[in-house]
DNA sequence: GTCTATAATTAGATAGAC
DNA sequence: GTCTATCTAATTATAGAC
C-alpha cells in the first residue's frame, strides 16, 4: 500500500471495502464466468478502473472476497466455545451445526458461491479445497471421530454424512429467492433461520447418534 | 417442423438430441449467463448456426434442455409405482426420495442447474417454479399431508422438510467434483449412490415418522 | 440441414487526466 | 484515489451459400 494522507486511507479503504462485498454478492448470483466487473463496480458505486488499482483484475477480486467470506465463517464457528472441552461429541457437533446455519441464513451468497465454484473441477475449485474447505471439514471430521470413539455411531459413511449436513443446513438459504416465490416463506427470516437449525440439528442427533433418547 | 427426407429427419434430429445433451451440460457447469453457445455447439459437435435453427437462440434453448431434464426425472418417479395405494405413506415418500437420488447420481447436471436458477429471482427462476418444480413439489407435499394424517409427523415446518430432503439428497452431486479432489470418493458411482439413499431415505424417516421403530 | 462469414454488442483490461 | 475514454477480444445473433 503507497503513502496516503489519512482521509485518503479511509475512504479508500472504505471503497475497497465496498467494492469486496459487492464482488460476494456479484459472484455468487451469476458466478464467476457470469460475473460482470462493470456490475460489481456500479454495486458498489465505485469506478470500474479501481477493481485493477485495489485488486488487479477479476480472478484475484474473486479470491479476496472469498477470503473474507470464510474470515467471517471462522469467526461465526469459534466464537465462544461454550461447549467445554469433556462434553458430549455430539453436543459439540450440533453447536457447530447450528451456527454454520446461521451464517449461511446470514450470508446466503457464501452458500451460493460454493455450489457455484464446488461443481466444476477447476482452478478454482482446488485454491478453495486446500485453502478452506479441506482444513474446515478437516475440524468436523474430528468432530464425527469424537463421536465415533464415543460410540455414537450411524452407519452412514463420513462422507455423505458430511454433504447430507451441509445439504440440509443450507439448500433453503442458497435457494431462498426460489422458496419465496413458491412458498412465501422468506428464509433469511431469523425466526425461520432459527426453527430451521432446530430441524437440521435434530436430524444431526438421529443420523449420528441413533441410540439417543429424544429430548 | 418442415417437410424434410426422411433420412434428413433423422440425421437433424440426431443433431438436436445433441444439442439438448450438451446444453444441458453447460448451462449446468457454467449457469445461464455464463454459458456460451460456441461451447455448446462444439460439444455436440454440431455447427453454431444450427442452435438458431434449431432452438431460435440461447434463451429458448435453455428451456428446452431444461424442459427434457425434468421429462427424464418424471419418468423416474412414476416408473412402476411399486408401492400399493394402500400402503404406509412413509414407505411412499422414502421411494419417491430413493429415485431422486438415483436420478440426481446419474444426471448431477439437473441439480447443478436448478441450484443455480433457484438463487435469484429472475423470469427464468419463475418459469421454472411455475412450470415444473411447483407442480412436482405439489405432489411431495402431498405425500407429507399422508403422512400427517396418519400421525406420523414430526414438529418440522414442511418448507423446511422439503429443503432439508433435497438438500441433504442432491449436495453430494451438484458438487461431485469437489468431493472427489477433496474425499477421493466418486459419488456417482452407483453403489455409493446407493448407499447415500439409504442413509437420506433413514433420515427422513427418522424426520418424518420419529415414533416409528428402526428396522 | 449444415456450413462460413460477419455484424452488433459487450466483456475485461488499461492509459492517462485530475 | 478516482474518473473518462478507449482498446482488444469475446460474445450472441444472423445473413446467405451450399
Amino acid at each position: 500500500m503507497q503513502i496516503m494522507t489519512v482521509a485518503r486511507k479511509v475512504r479508500g479503504d472504505d471503497t475497497r471495502e465496498r467494492i469486496l462485498t459487492a464482488a460476494l454478492a456479484v459472484f455468487a448470483e451469476r458466478g464467476f464466468d457470469g460475473a460482470r466487473t462493470r456490475e460489481i463496480a456500479e454495486r458498489a458505486d465505485a469506478n470500474l478502473g479501481l477493481i485493477k488499482y485495489y485488486f488487479e483484475g477479476k480472478e484475484r477480486l474473486w479470491k479476496a472476497a472469498v477470503t473474507r467470506a470464510f474470515e467471517e465463517l471462522q469467526e461465526e464457528l469459534a466464537a465462544g466455545a461454550d461447549v467445554p472441552p469433556g462434553a458430549d461429541a455430539v453436543a459439540a457437533l450440533e453447536q457447530v451445526v447450528r451456527r454454520f446455519v446461521r451464517f449461511v441464513a446470514r450470508r446466503p451468497e457464501f452458500m451460493r458461491l460454493m455450489n457455484d465454484e464446488a461443481k466444476r473441477d477447476s482452478p478454482r475449485m482446488r485454491w478453495l479445497a486446500d485453502r478452506f474447505v479441506g482444513p474446515m471439514t478437516a475440524a468436523l471430521d474430528a468432530q464425527l471421530a469424537r463421536a465415533r470413539a464415543q460410540g455414537l455411531v450411524g452407519a452412514v459413511s463420513p462422507v455423505s454424512l458430511r454433504y447430507i449436513v451441509l445439504g440440509a443446513a443450507g439448500l433453503v438459504f442458497s435457494q431462498a429467492p426460489e422458496c419465496r416465490y413458491l412458498t412465501g416463506v422468506d428464509p433469511t427470516d431469523p425466526k425461520f433461520a432459527e426453527r430451521h437449525a432446530d430441524a437440521v440439528v435434530a436430524l444431526v442427533r438421529t443420523a449420528v447418534a441413533p441410540r439417543r433418547r429424544r429430548r
